[in-house]
DNA sequence: CTAGCCGATCAATCATAGCT
DNA sequence: GAGCTATGATTGATCGGCTA
């Protein structure tokens, strides 16, 4: 499966996670313009800067951060739909057992 | 075929929560939503997988040229069986990434030196 | 007006880091 | 050390703007 590709194409692939400061700028600056999550050039040399990364890397870090909060936040409201979706369906099940008390005993 | 809105890809609308920022918003689907069953028969998955061969070619020929022609684009689609537009589209790619490896050695150079 | 280019981004995927 | 999730990087393709 990854045989014809990490042999000779990527061996710049050696990630180094980014250090807990830079992480925290970061996020810090993706909340406080979580309106609008885009750096402009300018400010991505700056964030770079600050971070100690590429400028390519503060891309990056956008670029996956957007996408995955909002993956994240789409698979939280489908998960809240289930729930909601779940919550009904018990109603409506102790509904139905509540009605077949009632048909078996009457009073 | 929605002739005129939605530039295909785009999702049509997004129902979900009113306070929902714009960029929140799905922007592309990789494979327009309608027809959803069609897996079974032919993977018309969007994003094909360049094969090494197809790969080394196309960096074979923009070493030789940045930028392709018509003929020479035409050309190449045919030998690897490719579409022109994805010929065009590797080759811009391939530009940009060529300009991204330069700039950053540039701001690498403007930030490393200047440390007197 | 139209096709190709640029710059930025998307979305899926790869490969590794790091925790359990 | 396997198994799993988090995360940085890569890349084919799309979007919008601009121009030859």
């Amino acid at each position: 499966i990854m045989t014809l590709k990490s042999k000779f194409c990527d061996a710049r692939r050696k990630r180094r996670n980014f250090t807990k400061a830079a992480t925290e700028i970061l996020n810090d600056y993706f909340e406080r313009h979580i309106r609008n999550p885009y750096p402009s050039e300018e400010s991505k040399e700056q964030l770079a800067r600050q971070c100690n990364i590429s400028v390519a890397q503060v891309s990056n870090w956008f670029g996956n951060k957007r996408i995955r909060y909002k993956k994240s936040a789409q698979k939280e409201r489908e998960d809240k739909e289930v729930n909601d979706c779940s919550r009904r369906n018990d109603v409506i099940a102790m509904q139905a057992a509540a009605a077949q008390s009632m048909m078996m005993h009457p009073f | 075929q929605p002739a005129a809105a939605a530039p295909m890809g785009y999702q049509q609308q997004q129902p979900q929560t009113g306070d929902m920022p714009k960029w929140m918003q799905t922007k592309r689907t990789v494979k327009p939503p309608v027809k959803k069953v069609s897996k079974i028969i032919g993977d018309d998955s969007n994003r094909t997988a360049f094969t090494t061969h197809q790969l080394t070619e196309l960096e074979k020929e923009f070493h030789t040229n940045k930028y392709v022609n018509r003929q020479r684009r035409t050309d190449i689609a045919a030998q690897l069986k490719l579409n022109e537009a994805q010929v065009k589209i590797w080759f811009q790619n391939r530009r940009m990434k060529e300009k991204k490896r330069q700039k950053e050695r540039e701001f690498k150079a403007k930030t490393t030196l200047p440390s007197s």
